[in-house]
DNA sequence: GCGTGTGAAAATCTTCACAGCG
DNA sequence: CGCTGTGAAGATTTTCACACGC
């Protein structure tokens, strides 16, 4: 099955989220020098069953040899392609509030074949101010930006209340993959894919957990 | 059916991850002082379909009237209920780079009843330093932070190699919840809940949705 | 022999569609 | 009548278990 293929039918949902975990591990192997892995080891490394893994892999093709394991070198191309990473992809950030400086300062991104290319914020008043070896842009540099350096992918870190403006703006620029670190949850056409990253709920998440076992143990000790 | 017993049966995990954002939508509705909302108009606030907000409420309830909708205090009190947050929740966050301070500056979390009650760094060059209104301090006050205080959850927003150490104090110190900002995969006992954000993969899901749509319009225009 | 790749089974989650009740 | 609550159907995801091929 060619990767063309793999990605026409569809890698499900829940297989592509972990990709990214299979890559990283795969990157930290090949760091340690490591040049083949088992579906066992590498499943642990990324904290997922081996099953699962030999599952998600068999979306992509057929990359492992039977009684031996993947070549880790090999295997990260493949799933690098399959996720589209072989290109760099530009990255803008909207919103110059305390996040958004400290996600403009995370290195993880560039690592990972991400460039942020622009720091936008729609307040004049921190519009040239330099962050991260950055000046702060203002909005209506977007579409000079989607058409001139291929911007692909919009981080807005704004206040909940000036998100959707922000989104609207992007979208507007032609911008088709969104991820929304604001509370609220954003419309957007449906060409457009929008992930939430939210840390209340994940909060709130872990307080259902902490909870629900003080409540399991209290009604059966 | 009685809270206790809905928690004892077990929410899915999947209507759990939702809760939080049901509960976002109903406190907004609170603060423009609506009293009633039907499952269409909540589900449209929250991003969900009509029938799966009525099917998750479900999982704790009967707290909606049959032909009118729901009583917008009532439901929110329901589900603070629900996800334990009739208590305020201590919180420490592990870590103080870049995205530490971020996150100890983050106005939500007091907003939804998480309490950051200290910050902590392993690097001594750091600790007193003051951050938002607090002084950064030893790991080693964990132990006491958890007696005296009621620490529960841990955030981790250490560099990637010093995760796990960060992951193993707090959880010797006897935290179960744990948020992790780091991008490895973290090793905890069972009875810890561990749940991780990451930034690289979410913008890698995105990179995967950009690409593919490419990839598709290539293949079948 | 060993570990991958994969059908088939099991579990989980979402949608449907309508009975039931205010 | 209108909207909730929910069994049942459908879709998706995960696990199982073993055939297959190096």
């Amino acid at each position: 099955m060619s990767t063309a293929e793999a990605t026409r039918r569809g890698v499900p949902d829940a297989a592509v989220a972990r990709l990214p975990g299979y890559l990283r591990a795969l990157t930290a192997l090949a760091g340690d020098d490591v040049a083949s892995v088992s579906s066992e080891e590498l499943a642990a490394a990324a904290g997922v069953s081996s099953a699962m893994l030999r599952k998600d892999l068999s979306y992509l093709g057929s990359y492992g040899v039977r009684g031996v394991g993947y070549d880790v070198g090999r295997l990260a191309s493949e799933i690098a392609a399959a996720l589209g990473l072989t290109q760099d992809w530009p990255v803008a950030i909207v919103g110059m509030g305390n996040l958004g400086r400290a996600l403009a300062d995370y290195r993880g991104f560039a690592e990972r074949g991400f460039r942020v290319i622009a720091l936008l914020d729609h307040d004049e008043r921190v519009i040239g101010e330099e962050v991260a070896g950055q000046r702060i842009r203002p909005m209506t540099d977007l579409e000079a930006l989607v058409r001139d350096d291929g911007l692909a992918i919009g981080v807005i870190a704004t206040p909940p209340a000036g998100a959707q403006a922000a989104c609207d703006r992007l979208v507007a620029a032609g911008v088709r993959s969104v991820l929304n670190f604001a509370a609220v949850v954003l419309a957007a056409p449906e060409d457009v894919t929008v992930r939430k990253v939210d840390l209340s709920t994940e909060l709130q998440i872990l307080a259902f957990h902490g909870h629900r076992g003080a409540v399991a143990e209290a009604v059966a000790p």
